[in-house]
RNA sequence: GGGGUGGUAGUUAAGCUGGUUAUAACGUCGGCCUGUCACGCCGAAGGGCGCGGGUUCGAGUCCCGUCCACCCCGCCA
């Protein structure tokens, strides 16, 4: 039997749609009881559909029926309704887009109805995220994740335009893989076929990417999914979309451009932002050196302050911890908290406290005196008035300002002091709020290092992924002074987060044994670990680059969520679990044997 | 693996230094209401405080353990 409305009646409007132009024409709406003012003879309902609230009214003048059955409306009722637009004369609401008009409501529908919510659909509702995730299909009616979600298609949407209007070609890769080393932990799934054997969900569509490039496809492009199985953060989560880009006889410049044009393509049309191109950019060791790591946010300044060399100069200035980390190859740093910003003891001992959380042994500070001399400060007693004079000089230092110290093993100093200058940077409000303009900090991180020292084990590994060109200059450094080597590898930076990276490749078989070699890894091991990639180079592989785009991460910071949760639709919890389905699950035991696979659990 | 924050009616929260029947708002249920848009008014139901131990005459309130969520380190580009 034909139900009267969707069978026989047609939706005409969205609920965000109609303004004064449309009074007097009949429309029919479909969509949920955002909210009910029932004043008896008239009852007002919000209607919501994601396009937006539309006020319908109902009286017995309009028609009895509707009106009777609208006393039984409650919120997140599923309506279809038809009636005219009308005025609302004086009582306009300037809240609403739709705040011109109502409907006045000649035939109803319910097409269901809703128990009452285990949270509301409201977007200003502070709700527990765990019931969030729980009730997913409810948070995503709230329009503040419908928006984000709309705003995340919109991204895809532009990206297609962007890559397919400039000659690349969108192509697809295996989600299956073989199991390569190195990089991040993989997603296993057992093999029914091949008893023992295990695929490996692919961490990134990367040695593809390259493949299709000695194929000769030139220009690839691909939003993709992308799996690791490591531990979540609130920009990290367990399968993440890429837009992954490759591109064959390229310089690294190129590269930016193709990039830079869809960044400002987004902000243009998304947040009407005008991005300045080129993106500013900046040398690894720089940003190292001035922020402590490799993504720095440039929102805000409290830099850090190298001072090994001025402590090695006054070989530690009487400091027995100075002199140790200098002598021991460490490193000496400080950050400037400018006087304007308090910090209370409490307050200093909890920054310490997350300075140890992070590897420090201590927080050393010190108050800077009228005459440049040290108060509340472990040092202030032994350092000589030289080195103090030096590191105040260095600093900048100021009478007022306080000085806080890191020193002895480089890796943990930055990160330590990286972390100190973000967790000050929010405790003093230094950090724009969104929408506030002029907060959208690019920045291109360029030339890092080849390799980095693996102090427990006592070798050069990779810092990238083992296929990154080194630059031309250096490779002579290769076995010599391998430290020394940079490369064509690079990171897009935008207010703290990393939203994509990559690299020129190495596409000559003799530089890329050399790396190997430096690297530990014998031929022979090579080719068990990457056999396909090193035969395809053999055989007429381009000169080519690439880079990879974390389009949640990008969704997110465009969208001011506060977590990539709020722009992916069903998101994993800390744990990697899924609240609303319970994934990760069980399965019973026939399954399992039918993998060759057993539990090792009790 | 480690550090931190939180878990109290359907929902969001309050509950100070442990003390009679655990509060409030929204929602829900019943009644009234023709201009509301945080509608209003009258009335009602609804939880025993994540879970398990313990201390105590007495525990949301203190202690221990445990689970879950979130933030961070490690890990991860």
């Amino acid at each position: 039997m034909a139900q009267r409305f969707i069978d026989e009646i047609k939706r005409t409007h969205s609920c965000g749609e109609l303004t004064a132009k449309d009074i007097g024409k009949t429309v029919v709406l479909f969509g949920w009881v955002h909210s009910r003012r029932d004043h008896g003879k008239a009852v007002f309902i919000d209607l919501r559909d994601r396009a937006g609230v539309t006020q319908v009214v109902f009286e017995p003048r309009f028609d009895e029926k509707a009106h009777e059955l609208a006393g039984e409306l409650r919120l997140e009722y599923v309506l279809g309704l038809r009636g005219v637009v009308e005025s609302r004369g004086g009582n306009v609401n300037p809240k609403l887009p739709t705040g011109e008009i109502e409907v006045h409501v000649s035939e109803l529908e319910i097409f269901n109805r809703s128990e009452p919510t285990p949270l509301l659909v409201e977007d200003e509702i502070d709700t527990d995220e765990q019931k969030r995730l729980a009730f997913r299909f409810l948070d995503l009616r709230r329009p503040v994740m419908q928006k984000a979600l709309i705003t995340r298609s919109r991204i895809n949407q532009i990206t297609r335009e962007h890559f397919a209007g400039s000659g690349f070609l969108e192509l697809e890769t295996p989600f299956l893989v073989k199991y390569t080393p190195g990089g991040a932990r993989n997603f296993l799934v057992p093999s029914r076929m091949s008893p023992g054997k295990f695929y490996a969900l692919a961490e990134s569509p990367q040695l593809f990417k390259q493949l299709f490039m000695v194929a000769g496809f030139d220009r690839y492009f691909q939003i993709v999914r992308c799996f690791r199985d490591e531990d979540l953060r609130l920009d990290r989560q367990p399968e993440f979309t890429q837009i992954d880009v490759e591109m064959s006889f390229v310089t690294q410049d190129e590269v930016f451009t193709a990039v830079e044009g869809l960044i400002a393509k987004i902000w243009k049309e998304l947040l009407g932002v005008e991005i300045e191109l080129p993106l500013q950019r900046m040398e690894f060791d720089e940003s190292m050196r001035r922020f402590g790591n490799d993504k720095p946010d440039l929102r805000f300044g409290l830099e850090h302050v190298e001072l090994t060399e001025v402590v090695r100069g006054h070989d530690g200035g009487g400091v027995p911890m100075l002199k140790e980390a200098v002598d021991a190859k460490g490193i000496v740093k400080a950050i400037r908290v400018p006087k304007v910003h308090s910090l209370s003891r409490k307050d200093l001992d909890e920054l310490e406290k997350d300075a140890k959380g992070m590897g420090a042994k201590g927080l050393a500070r010190a108050k800077i005196g009228e005459g440049g001399e040290w108060t509340q400060s472990p040092l202030a007693k032994s350092i000589t008035p030289e080195l103090r004079g030096a590191i105040n000089a260095a600093c900048g230092a100021e009478p007022g300002d306080l000085l806080l110290f890191q020193f002895g093993r480089e890796a943990m100093v930055h990160a330590v002091l990286a972390n100190l200058r973000l967790i000050l940077g929010k405790k003093f409000g230094m950090i724009p709020p969104y929408g506030s303009g002029g907060q959208w900090r690019f920045l291109w991180v360029v030339n890092p290092p080849l390799f980095e020292f693996d102090e427990e084990a006592g070798t050069w590994v990779a810092a990238h992924h083992a296929f990154t060109r080194p630059h031309d200059e250096d490779v002579e450094y290769l076995e010599t002074d391998p430290g020394r080597v940079k490369c064509y590898r690079y990171d897009l930076v935008l207010n703290g987060f990393e939203i994509g990276g990559g690299s020129i490749r190495l596409h000559k078989p003799d530089v890329q044994q050399r790396v190997f070699k430096a690297l530990g890894i014998s031929p022979e091991e090579a080719q068990a670990k990457f056999g396909f990639l090193l035969d395809a180079l053999k055989f007429g592989a381009p000169p080519h680059g690439g880079i990879a785009l974390g389009m949640d991460r990008v969704a997110m910071l465009v969208t001011g969520a506060a977590s990539l949760r709020d722009v992916v639709a069903f998101p994993k919890t800390q744990k990697g679990t899924d609240l609303m389905t319970g994934a990760p699950g069980d399965v019973d035991d026939r399954q399992l044997a039918e993998l060759h696979v057993k539990r090792s659990l009790e």
